[in-house]
DNA sequence: GATGAATGAGTCTTCATTCAT
DNA sequence: GATGAATGAAGACTCATTCAT
């Protein structure tokens, strides 16, 4: 139960910021209604707290990305891959700073990087092997770490740099042709 | 001369670090051999160095991969994309735990973040209105934003995830086909 | 039952850890098998502990002691005494690293330090009692602190300066032949 | 000047408390009229204060021994081995308490230990070469340790003890006796 | 009696910044 | 301009103790 209060305070904390940094220890706790010492009995460290975030908030997004843009998962992909930027788009809109946040702190920690990482990008090797056949790159692992990469970048550029602007149409469709042509020839 | 051994003492300490965070001001001052106070006599605040490293870390960036890539601007694009691929890892390997720390810390300013990113895009743009004709996509600022955001998101990839295998060529090539597609048809 | 778990607990702990301190409540707790609660149902405070744990060692040490030296009672002092160093040598080598822990806490407590004292320096002055007339020394109260003193700074020395030499003959000859000259002139 | 005001500090401070422990680096910083920040600007750790204390404490109480009885060093050791004791006593009777914590925490450091010890034990060896032909152990290093080890015994027990008694005459020629009949046969 | 989650004051330590010299 | 001692708020973390269940 605190465990969760602890999360929920850090990512709101981390939502409300400005700038980047994780917030200390008191003051996550006086946010989630507890004491430092509870704190500490649901996390070893500070650094703890920002994995269980990291790695809760990876699986939400994948949910996120899923539940929206999964049931088509058979279709063709030229149908699906504007669909999933749209997903990847939403995703990231529901609380854009803390997922910032989170990006920031995951980037100098290459193992948690890799921990959030390699799951998300095995989701898209298997959709690029269910449709091999239409997918013109053969190396599906290049192609999905180009692909993820890609998308994400993307986003976080409309994110990072004009948060107002992601809901536009107009990068979604020039990163959908980008897609296309790389993927489906 | 005081400026420049601060900046260059810090660049040191973050390419030498393991872990991302700025130094703190007394160790750039200690390794750049000057006092504190003097420290402070050319930089309002700790924030200032990051600022002034950012800004000038991006100009040399830019101008190794012009130096590079540089003197094909005139030859055609499909010969100039590999060789700006090339140069773009390039600038990326002399310094990758400067980048990285620099990258990371410019993710929460995104005032800073434009003041980086706008002359390189205009640079790229620049070049896509000199070949417009052979150019694809008609909206080239929106087309340049994707082109870099990519292009950096491969090689941060790259580094951040995997930095020693930067040298290959399989992801170039990959790369080179993902940009080729969009831009010239 | 769970009052002796606790003591023993913490004597265990006592003995492998490395530094100094008395391990945390809750240290102990877990290593007893029993919860922070059950502990305070047994003792009132962390330090109710340590006394505990210092009267119950310094019996465990007398008996000890006399279970090594205490036959001999009768015999010539001549006798006793080396007997008794080495008695007090075996005592000390049971289990160092809790003694010295004791020691040390019971430094700074005087009220435990005398009551510790006492009984062991009055078996001693019994026995010099005892031995009234070949004892040189007229002030037997004064001898039995001197006497117990010595011997254990011997030994202490030895095992906190350099317990592997604890079981060397050459230092007990030497403070055999202190107490015999002092003793028995 | 601060470096010496934090090290007053903590002895008033050690001197003045009755249990035992290192007071915290706020409260050492406090009385020295320094802030914390300063206290580290000196000393790399707590510990260090500790060790610091420990050494100038040693250092000055073997000034204090060999002011008072060190002139006698060339008289007969009859004569040395009274004045011996009184010195010690009196310099223990200096700043007992302190004296009496700074044993308590070198207790559990045997490296500190023995770089405390060592000096002084060497110049007890030095003064029993120079009266070899009348002494009568010939194992000096063993006859300084037991000499050294017996007369803190003594000193010590009657410190923490019964301090009021530290100026008695009785205990002290009683230790003289041991001493006597042990050196000088 | 037993539990163990919760407390929160207190610990050591760091560090950006100032200012008298 | 340069120095670097001094500051002190703030940080992460510990731990003896309590109390509702």
């Amino acid at each position: 139960m605190s465990h969760d209060a602890v999360l929920e305070a850090t990512r709101r904390l981390l939502e409300e910021s400005t700038e980047g940094g994780l917030p200390s220890t008191n003051r996550i706790a006086r946010r989630a209604g507890v004491s430092v010492g509870t704190l500490y009995q649901y996390f070893d460290s500070r650094e703890a707290i920002l994995r269980a975030l990291v790695r809760e908030h990876s699986q939400e997004m994948s949910a996120l990305v899923v539940s929206h843009a999964g049931p088509l998962g058979l279709s063709a992909p030229r149908d699906v891959i504007p669909a999933f930027i749209d997903a990847m788009a939403a995703a990231h809109a529901v609380a854009p700073r803390l997922h910032l946040a989170l990006v920031r702190e995951t980037l100098s920690d290459p193992a948690l990087l890799a921990e959030v990482q390699d799951p998300a990008r095995a989701l898209v090797v298997g959709w690029l092997e269910l449709h091999r056949d239409v997918i013109r790159p053969k190396d599906l692992s290049a192609a999905a770490f180009l692909l993820t990469r890609s998308v994400e970048a993307a986003i976080h550029g409309q994110l990072f740099e004009d948060p107002a602007r992601l809901g536009d149409t107009s990068w979604r469709r020039e990163l959908c042709d980008l897609l296309v042509r790389y993927l489906l020839e």
